[in-house]
DNA sequence: ACCATGACGTTTC
DNA sequence: CGAAACGCCATGG
């Protein structure tokens, strides 16, 4: 955290937000926080928040959070060698060669379940 | 100030 | 259909 200007503790803590919002037993993606957030651009930083948010106090279940393709890409930062697998395992998702099984089955999208829709046609 | 890196995503070859 | 390159934006050296 040193040296993060307003917008960016803004941006942090809106993801570790979301994050904590995502229901027992599923899975959302970087890009749909980021697009939730306003920053489709963006999607790195989502990743790159929950990496902070993960020394942080507060627990914040970046376990279910994966990237588009229901890769669990951020498995390798979290403590042990399999941790996050297990953690989604132990939620009732299943987990195939660090991927999610039935990814859409189990996907969780900010932009839809929290009804904040409104921001649809901003890709023209 | 510049270059390299990263828990991503989309487009192009 | 699969791999590579590019784009984004912030952090670290």
């Amino acid at each position: 955290m040193s040296r993060l200007s307003k917008n960016n503790e803004n941006f942090f803590e809106r993801v570790c937000e979301v994050t904590r919002l995502v229901p027992y037993g599923r899975v959302t993606t970087y890009g749909a926080i980021a697009r939730y957030l306003g920053a489709f651009r963006s999607a790195r930083m989502v990743g790159w928040a929950l990496n902070s948010s993960t020394h942080l106090d507060e627990w914040v279940p970046a376990h279910r959070v994966v990237n588009r393709n229901g890769l669990l890409t951020g498995k390798n930062h979290f403590p042990g060698s399999n941790t996050m697998q297990q953690l989604l395992e132990s939620e009732g998702i299943r987990v195939e060669d660090n991927a999610v099984v039935d990814f859409e089955r189990h996907f969780w999208d900010p932009n839809v379940e929290l009804g904040a829709s409104k921001t649809w046609q901003m890709t023209e």
